[in-house]
Parts: C-alpha cells; sequence; structure tokens
RNA sequence: GCCGGUGUAGCUCAGUUGGUUAGAGCACGCGGCUCAUAUCCGCGUUGUCCGGGGUUCAAGUCCCUGCACCGGCACCA
C-alpha cells in the first residue's frame, strides 16, 4: 500500500506560535489530508524543539523549571494546532525519551563512521546571551541586543565533516532534481554546494539543556544537530526498528525557507555518514508577511492565528493560507484582504451556491434529487476536467492552483443554474424531466467540489457534503472513486449559512 | 562585493516547453435574472507586460544592457 511520510520544522517553544508558523503547519495539513483522501496511508509529524538556550532562557525568566515551561507550552500550541484543524498523527518533543534514544544513536553512530573530531571553535561570545555572535550580529562590535563588548573565546568543541559530502550531497543534486524545491531554493543550495562546505560543529560546553554527548558526557549536542533527529525519532529510530523500517525515508518535509540549508545539505549528510537512507523531498516555503512587513513580535507586525481563526473561522483563515499565497513564494496577510476573500469567495460563490442549491432542491423537489435516466450532463466533462487539474497540481504541492481549479468548478456551476433557469423551469410542467436534471447536476457538482477543497476546509466540506447528501463518514471518501461523477437518488438537506457576508 | 529573484490593468496577483485579439479576483460602468447571503450571470473601461537594444516568421515568455525593489552569502526552527 502506498504511505506517505510528512513533517514540518519543529518549533521553539520560547513564544506563542505566530501566523507565519500556522501557515507552515496548515499548508502541510493539506498536503496531509489531501494524501489521505488519495487513500495514501499518511503520516503526519509535529513537535516542538525544546533543547534551545532561547527556552532555557525564557524558562528561567519565568522561574520555571525548563521542562515544565515548555510543558505548559506544548499545551498552548495544541491548543493552537486543535482550533486550525491540523490533523498531524504525532506529536513529538525533542525532550522525550524517545527522541534522546535516537539522538545518542545516531551521533554514536556517525562518530564510529569517523566523521566526528575534537576541534576549537572560535568567535565572538556575548555572556549575557550564552551564545556565540556571527558578525553580522554585533553592531559597532558589541551585541545589539545587550550592547556589550563580547569576549573572543576559544571552545573545544567536536565537529561533524560535512565537507566530506560536499561531492555525494551535489550528485544528489543532480541525480534528483526534485529533492529540493521550489526551484530558487534548489539553486541556492547548489551554489552553496558548489563553493564548498566547512565542518560544523555539533557540540556545546556548558550548559545543561541539552542532550549529553554519548562519548563526552560533560558536554551537549548543539541544538541543531539534536532537533533534525526527530524526524527519524518519532518513527523508531533506535527503538522500534520495525516501524522505523515502515515509514524512513520521509516523503517531504516541509520548512521555511530560511532553514532549508540544514534540511537540504546538512541533514542528509548526517544520514549519509550514518548509512540511512535520504528523505524523498525538502521544500521550503515562504513567509507570510503582514501588511508587506515581515512579521515581527517586537515590531508589532504579528498576527496571532486564534485571533484569525477567532474573525472569519479557522477553515477561510486555511483557505485563504493554501489559496492566496502562491506555494514557494512569500505572500502577505491584512485583514480587509482576508475579509475580501472570505466575501468573494465564501459569502457570494461557494457559501451562496450551496444555500441556493439546497433551497431550490427543497422548493421544487422537497429534497429529493435524483438523474433522468439517460439524460446527458453538461457539467460532467467540466468537472472531470476540474479534477485532472487538480491532481496534476496538488500532486506537486502546486496548493493554490489546486484550490483555484477547485473553484473554477464552483464558477461553472453558478453559470450552468443561469443557463438552465430552474426557476422558468418551474413553471412549466412539461419541463419536469429538465428541472430534476438540473437540480441533480448543480448539486452534484457542488459535492465534487466540496470533496476538492476538503483539504483546505475540512470541517465546512464535511457540512457542505452532508447537505449535498453524503451518507457515510469522510475517512471513507476517495477522490478517485468519488470524485467521478455520479448518479443515484438523494436527500438534500437545508441549513443556516455557512459564511455570512461581512 | 558575489549570487539569485522580482518589476504584467486603479489594487492584489496568475501567466507551462516563445505562437492566434495578454488573464483572474477585487474595484468601477452598463445590461440580465430572481432560486440564493443586494447574492448570481453577461458585456465593458484602463495595461508602450519597468526602460533600451538584440535573436526569431513570431517574445510578457530567450539573450545583452540600464533603472527600481527584494532575497541568499553557513552554526538563525
Amino acid at each position: 500500500m502506498a504511505r506517505f511520510y510528512l513533517t514540518t520544522a519543529i518549533d521553539y517553544v520560547n513564544s506563542r506560535p505566530h501566523l507565519g508558523t500556522a501557515y507552515e503547519k496548515v499548508t502541510a495539513d493539506v498536503i496531509a489530508r489531501y494524501r489521505r483522501l488519495c487513500g495514501v496511508s499518511t503520516h503526519f509529524l509535529m513537535g516542538n524543539d525544546e533543547h534551545s538556550q532561547n527556552v532555557y532562557q525564557r524558562a528561567l525568566e519565568l522561574g520555571l523549571e525548563p521542562r515544565a515551561f515548555c510543558d505548559q507550552m506544548e499545551q498552548v500550541f495544541r491548543e493552537v494546532w486543535a482550533k486550525l484543524d491540523v490533523s498531524f498523527d504525532d506529536f513529538i518533543r525533542t525532550t522525550e525519551d524517545r527522541h534522546k534514544l535516537a539522538v545518542t544513536a545516531l551521533v554514536q553512530r556517525i562518530a564510529d563512521a569517523g566523521d566526528l573530531y575534537e576541534g576549537e571553535y572560535e568567535g565572538w561570545y556575548c555572556v549575557s546571551c550564552e551564545a556565540f555572535k556571527p558578525d553580522k550580529d554585533l553592531v559597532d562590535g558589541e551585541c545589539s541586543i545587550h550592547q556589550t563588548r563580547p569576549e573572543w573565546i576559544k571552545e573545544k568543541n567536536h565537529f561533524f565533516r560535512l565537507s566530506k559530502y560536499r561531492d555525494r550531497l551535489l550528485q544528489h543534486y543532480e541525480a534528483t532534481p526534485m529533492f529540493l524545491q521550489p526551484d530558487v531554493r534548489r539553486n541556492e543550495m547548489l551554489r552553496l554546494l558548489e563553493g564548498g562546505l566547512e565542518d560544523i560543529s555539533v557540540s556545546r560546553t556548558g550548559q545543561s539543556w541539552g542532550i549529553p554527548l554519548p562519548f563526552d558526557p560533560s558536554r551537549v549536542v548543539y541544538v541543531w544537530f539534536d532537533a533534525l533527529i526527530n524526524y527519524i525519532a518519532a518513527v523508531g529510530y533506535a527503538t522500534d526498528d520495525e516501524r522505523f523500517r515502515a515509514w524512513w525515508p520521509a516523503d517531504l518535509h516541509v520548512v521555511g525557507k530560511d532553514i532549508t540549508r540544514f534540511h537540504a545539505v546538512v541533514w542528509p549528510a548526517m544520514l549519509m555518514s550514518a548509512g540511512l537512507p535520504l528523505p524523498k523531498r525538502v521544500f521550503g516555503h515562504g513567509w507570510v508577511n503582514w501588511q508587506g512587513q515581515r512579521m515581527s513580535k517586537s515590531l508589532g507586525t504579528s498576527v496571532d492565528p486564534l485571533d484569525a481563526a477567532d474573525r472569519l473561522g479557522p477553515d477561510p483563515l486555511r483557505l485563504y493560507l493554501v489559496k492566496e499565497i502562491a506555494y514557494g513564494h512569500d505572500g502577505d496577510f491584512t485583514w480587509e484582504r482576508f475579509e475580501e476573500r472570505y466575501n468573494a469567495d465564501l459569502a457570494n460563490n461557494l457559501g451562496n451556491l450551496v444555500n441556493r442549491v439546497a433551497v431550490m432542491a427543497h422548493k421544487y423537489r422537497g429534497g429529493r434529487l435524483a438523474p433522468v435516466p439517460g439524460a446527458i450532463s453538461q457539467l460532467a466533462d467540466r468537472a472531470a476536467d476540474v479534477v485532472r487539474r487538480y491532481r496534476v497540481a496538488m500532486d506537486e504541492h502546486q496548493l493554490h492552483t489546486g484550490m483555484a481549479a477547485a473553484f473554477d468548478l464552483v464558477d461553472a456551476t453558478n453559470e450552468f443554474i443561469t443557463r438552465s433557469e430552474p426557476w422558468v423551469l418551474a413553471r412549466t410542467p412539461d419541463r419536469r424531466a429538465e428541472l430534476d436534471q438540473a437540480l441533480f447536476e448543480m448539486a452534484e457538482a457542488v459535492r465534487i467540489a466540496a470533496i476538492l477543497l476538503w483539504p483546505a476546509m475540512p470541517a465546512s466540506c464535511t457540512e457542505i457534503l452532508r447537505r449535498m447528501g453524503q451518507v457515510g463518514p469522510i475517512s471513507e471518501i476517495r477522490l478517485d472513486r468519488d470524485t467521478t461523477w455520479a448518479g443515484g437518488e438523494r436527500q438534500i438537506v437545508k441549513g443556516s449559512l455557512l459564511w455570512p457576508r461581512i
């Protein structure tokens, strides 16, 4: 049976998730739901990254034990993901035993391969930050946060022989053009690889918050090296071989464009060193800006996803994120535009369509619809074409194109209603059959559109399907079988407005 | 500095491998319908597809160049 394992980045828990974080999870969720709809056995992983100094720092500020703080933040994150209907199958935290065991095992395996060595890391170190500062973070030689002069220090550290894997990585990029998408990101990584790689330090000294190196317990694994390993830890690496073989390698890592390097260079090199298969694909998505500006809490340019979901509903927010932003590109979010799209796509188009179809079905036929035997459908070809274009787009993660295709069917149905004029047919007794057929067709088209839009708007589309006479659980719907033009009698259900115009 | 991207209707953007009168949504104007959430349908207005040069029978779509804006350039989930 076909399977699909996809992941998102795990998040630092030092603050609440903002809309940009939610964007990543929602788009990944749409992909996961699409695969399930295709009948593919899907495993969707998310989680939290807890071994960061920022997190440790934040816990201390709040007077909490780091672990207790992380427990609290897990609830905060889970609440947001629940509100947005993000259907992950597993949620991993890097402080869990299964993760620690996997990190310990993988680091040991990389060491056994001869790819770790002791060296010295030197650089500007800000004592207040407890962190090394790259030059770009220094202003006039001072730490930009604390306005103090950092110290130049040397620290013994363990290094990973990243440079050793440069050629193999290049070969892999050549042989597997889809490994990193979109192409902008792939080109960036290719140039980086062509320029050569430097080894990276993978340990930190003098920190207790982290996972000890198996062969040097006085040091902990650097948070990045630690974090990446969650993708194998979650599916049983070092703890459940059978499960690990069943799910690894991942089919898709969904990550932000800022961290593609870690996923498309460092992570594959780690796996090569350990002799493990590489993930099939990495997708580096863009940013969601707020009124044209990069989202930032300190600048007051961030949006809380819960506020956005409360404003017009989780599904309208999800649709906005996947339909209005070309996946892989940066996009913009404003309240004005969110409301504009809500009114245009949902209130005026889809919502109004669902309502008018249900009302006509009841007004003219008591809610019971059935196609006329032998009648030729005027919408079936259009629906088939939409489904085809939708699948091509969704298979390649062109989520915005897939959504646009689905809305073409909504438009086609509204046009069809205007052309067939059911209200005229209803006044003409000898055109009963035409009315039967027209009513059936519009309901059938709406049913198909609702299935296509279900990955983006699960709750709303489940309700639309119910109203269009869908019987049986949503989980049993299959894209190929259930989006072909169907016959059969059905009972249409009326209901309150899904999306009142605002 | 090096590398890359973007620049298309008033606004937000889509435009596969170069091919007929350049598209969508919103906004605006006119017309139609009334089942529907004053919704829907049709028609229409505005574009030197950033400027300049070139290749081609043919370029928004390829090449060169100028301008403007943005991003990447390694220990930032």
